[in-house]
DNA sequence: GCCGTTTTCGGCCCGACTGTTTTCAGTCG
């Protein structure tokens, strides 16, 4: 029997389908209809397949008509796509590699293959260092050297950057480009805005007077290695950490209208113009404008405002449907790290953390958290130091003990206990009586089938004192793929159990994904956003967490730890 | 290939930078 069909399996070969029409020189917008729908799918928190078996129309998605629908039933049937298929025998498979080298679009690597029948990206750098790519009409020796060099350095570049990581960066960037002559504002926009979970650059908006030096101070930042380009207004440069930095510089009265344009998303900003193009407006980086007359520009409101929409928060310019919202006056009231009151995940030396009871006590008291609960691992992950049932029952008394000096926060008494491969948990029942709450999660078996890995997550939800799934995928960003699991049947099995789910803020997990917790939403499941802390410094990863849910649309009515210390024992009170 | 408060056909976001050219195509964001 055939694997069954994921978005991202179709996601894939839209994408291929898209890269090869290109080569070929088909129509831009049919080419642009591929990829839009790539995108759709890959956004889409439901499987496909699964809509179609429950008899769904896919044409009612926004960009799906019929043809496409049709492509994805074919797909979702069979595992291929003909029109792939036939593409394929066309031209060679592995030519879509070469649109990756920068500099290579679809018109160069047409011409490479047809005049020095160029597929592969080793036939590429053969070709330019045999000095045959500066012969064709429209190429030169300059361009032949810039592609030898991208294709050197196409082995070793094209990764994203952790948001978390990045910002290390942005920041000093930022302060750098601050210190500058004229400089008025500097805002780092793009997927970094969006707090995207990873950031493939980084896009930094300045303004500026007219006389300001600030592009050619940029361009000799310390920290540039390689200058891709650098014009009046924008120059775009590779950092020695491996970043690329895009510069965009503009007049202080263009900032809305600019800032607009460089925070994206792409396919948000397209959207955006068309309506406005509707409307016999022109929406570009300096402005609105109505024929030559400038209409708006100096703040993103005011941009928003030409197309009749409130403005609408970065987290959500994804084309998902933030702009059907805005336009029912229905956006979510995203929630703000400030209406955290608790955090339900956190470690302490007594298991593999850094500091103690009282010391992270303390340090989450002066981030204004009401509570926070000592989650410990369980004694089956010994490389962590987890606790069995008599350490355990130690550090409950040394919380009941801290909790009646402690001023101004409580502490709960938690675990983070092993989901054990059949799905029972890693400590008894009676020892579970006695905590606030018990945290569970899988740190073993990752490689299940979907209907273990399911049944197992399942099953340890029905013990009477679960009370919520930690990291609930599994996946370590760009290191760890998420385990097989059905994650909708966990979400709606968590809902009848009265449980809840975490969204776990390290920058390395960001678990549950975006589009989960949309799920979650509408599952009415609560999500508790949790920092998983191993020292105090970790406290401020809560911010990452907070963003991967404001684009999951999550409100602060959503999220469990912006309940009172009151409201939350209700909660964790268990009606079974 | 999609889509419709103008439309079932004829549109489809918009501009900067580079290199190859003598006015612009290709690429990128």
């Amino acid at each position: 029997m055939a694997m069954p069909v994921h978005n991202a399996d179709i996601t894939v070969i839209f994408d291929a389908i898209a890269d090869l029409l290109e080569i070929q020189g088909a129509n831009p917008f049919r080419i642009r209809a591929y990829r839009n729908a790539a995108r759709i799918l890959g956004d889409l928190p439901q499987e496909a397949r699964v809509l179609l078996e429950r008899g769904d129309d896919l044409t009612r998605l926004p960009g799906i008509g019929s043809d496409l629908a049709a492509k994805v039933g074919e797909i979702v049937a069979t595992g291929h796509c003909s029109l792939l298929d036939r593409l394929r025998k066309e031209l060679p498979p592995a030519i879509t590699e070469l649109l990756k080298i920068p500099g290579l679009g679809p018109k160069r690597v047409k011409a490479l293959y047809h005049d020095l029948d160029v597929q592969t990206v080793e036939q590429l750098q053969r070709a330019a260092q045999d000095g045959l790519i500066r012969a064709l009409p429209g190429f030169g020796a300059k361009t032949e050297q810039n592609i030898l060099q991208a294709v050197q350095a196409h082995a070793s570049q094209s990764r994203r950057f952790k948001l978390a990581t990045a910002a290390q960066y942005a920041d000093a960037l930022r302060a750098f480009l601050q210190e500058i002559p004229g400089v008025q504002q500097v805002v780092v926009a793009g997927s970094f805005r969006r707090m995207r979970e990873t950031v493939g650059d980084l896009d930094i908006l300045v303004t500026a007077s007219p006389d300001s030096p600030v592009m050619k101070r940029f361009t000799r930042y310390d920290e540039v290695a390689e200058i891709f380009s650098s014009g009046e207004t924008r120059a775009s440069v590779l950092l020695k950490s491996g970043i690329q930095v895009d510069l965009r510089v503009v007049a202080k009265q263009s900032y809305g209208a600019a800032l607009h344009y460089f925070t994206g998303s792409k396919s948000h900003n397209i959207a955006i113009r068309r309506i406005a193009q509707q409307r016999g407006l022109k929406i570009n980086e300096y402005g609105v404008f109505r024929g030559a007359q400038r209409i708006a520009g100096d703040s993103e409101e005011s941009v928003y405002r030409t197309v009749d929409l409130p403005w609408i928060p970065p987290e959500l310019r994804e084309d998902r449907g933030e702009i059907e919202a805005a336009r029912a006056g229905r956006l979510p009231r995203l929630v703000e790290l400030s209406d955290l009151k608790g955090d339900l995940h956190a470690h302490t030396r007594a298991s593999d953390g850094h500091d103690s009871l009282r010391e992270m006590a303390h340090a989450a008291r002066a981030l204004g958290l009401e509570y926070l609960a000592i989650t410990e691992h369980s004694r089956r992950l010994t490389v962590a130091h987890g606790l069995d049932p008599q350490q355990l029952a130690k550090q409950c008394d040394a919380i009941d003990r801290l909790n009646t000096e402690l001023k101004g926060i409580t502490l709960l008494k938690g675990i983070e206990v092993d989901i054990l491969e059949d799905g029972s948990l890693d400590l008894p029942d009676a020892v579970l009586a006695r905590l606030d709450l018990v945290v569970g999660a899988v740190h073993s078996k990752f490689g299940l089938s979907r209907a273990s890995q399911t049944r197992r997550i399942m099953r340890a939800m029905d013990h009477p004192h679960f009370t919520l799934l930690a990291h609930p995928t599994g996946r370590l960003i760009e290191r760890r793929e998420p385990y097989d699991a059905d994650m909708l049947s966990i979400i709606r099995h968590a809902k009848q159990r009265g449980c809840f789910l975490e969204l776990n803020a390290h920058p390395e997990r960001l678990d549950l994904l975006d589009s989960q917790c949309q799920s979650a939403k509408e599952e009415g499941v609560l999500v508790s956003i949790a920092s998983d802390a191993h020292s105090t410094f970790d406290f401020a990863n809560l911010k990452y967490g907070v963003g991967q849910a404001r684009r999951g649309w999550l409100e602060k009515s959503d999220v469990l730890n912006t309940r009172t210390l009151d409201e939350l024992r209700k909660l964790l009170k268990r009606t079974m």
